[in-house]
DNA sequence: CACCAGGCAGTGC
DNA sequence: GCACTGCATGGT
């Protein structure tokens, strides 16, 4: 062990607030001109800016839910050696933006953030998840935000209620979540014990929830870093750089590393050579003779 | 006005 | 098993 975790602070290449909050896995932090973040994490609101990680007395490192929240106590740089080796394209995507985290969101919260995400873009999203969190979640005293709202909670909630916040075609998948939630039938603490396939399989017994949403709980919520969802951006990285469709290659991190090429292939255009001549070649198809198919 | 967005369920074969 | 379609809504 080459550092003491307990004190050590981490460099914005361990722990970027920027790239971890804005990279499409949480959808609650709010950023200002003043370049601080803020969000709401189990109920209470905290404002983050980078400079102030340099600093060990920084919340980030002595409040225990931030530190549990930001994964503080495991070692991104060795995850990143061992990726790294694995190809190049993945290589360019850890240099790409190495301060990404997998957040330890809570799993509720992210079980229904990703119901909502389906057939939906990332400002939507955040617009629901703020509108329910608004309508059913319980204030934050002292300011003027919510915590998202509980399973009880929403379970409360009415179709009609759901779709006028947004929802749409979502809102009988979130009450089918809050209704197995709230009653007990799933508890999502105890699929953290399962392994994976079968956890995974629980989580689809929820209407609205597929293969990528399912995922998507169970690296966003419990933290299981061996998943590796896989949506539309994902099935670009895919065909482009992993022909072979074979996933296991990315390992027992593949996870993290799905979220490094996400982050990449979503924002990376101009600087990611790859990137900018694959975005070249579709956008020729669309403007050349991309109408017709 | 088409088309798209961190998909899924239903249907048909 | 795989291909196809409808789905609510708002942004380009």
């Amino acid at each position: 062990m080459l550092h003491d975790y307990r004190t050590a602070t981490l460099s914005e290449t361990q722990l970027s607030l920027a790239h971890t909050l804005d990279c499409g896995q949480c959808f609650r932090w709010i950023p200002s001109p003043d370049g601080t973040w803020e969000g709401v994490v189990r109920g209470s609101l905290y404002r983050l800016g980078q400079n102030a990680l340099s600093d060990p007395s920084c919340r980030i490192y002595t409040d225990p839910v931030l530190r549990d929240y930001f994964d503080v106590d495991t070692d991104y740089l060795d995850i990143r050696n061992e990726l790294s080796g694995l190809d190049g394209h993945l290589a360019e995507a850890c240099r790409f933006a190495p301060g990404i985290r997998i957040l330890r969101q809570e799993p509720w919260e992210a079980l229904c953030s990703f119901i909502i995400s389906q057939n939906n873009n990332i400002k939507r999203i955040r617009q629901i998840i703020e509108r329910l969190s608004g309508r059913y979640g319980v204030p934050v005293a002292g300011t003027s935000r919510n915590a998202f709202p509980t399973a009880d909670a929403l379970a409360k909630a009415s179709d009609d209620e759901l779709r006028a916040l947004g929802t749409g075609f979502r809102a009988p998948y979130l009450l089918d979540a809050a209704n197995n939630i709230a009653s007990g039938r799933i508890v999502l603490d105890e699929l953290a014990a399962l392994p994976v396939g079968q956890a995974r399989a629980r989580l689809m017994e929820i209407r609205g929830v597929g293969p990528k949403v399912a995922d998507c709980a169970l690296l966003y919520g419990l933290h299981r870093l061996e998943v590796f969802p896989i949506d539309v951006w994902m099935k670009r990285v895919m065909s482009r750089h992993y022909p072979d469709d074979d996933v296991s290659r990315f390992g027992r991190f593949a996870g993290i590393a799905q979220q490094y090429l996400f982050h990449l292939e979503r924002t990376g255009v101009g600087i990611s050579h790859d990137a900018s001549v694959a975005r070249a070649e579709d956008l020729e198809e669309r403007h050349g003779h991309g109408r017709t198919s």
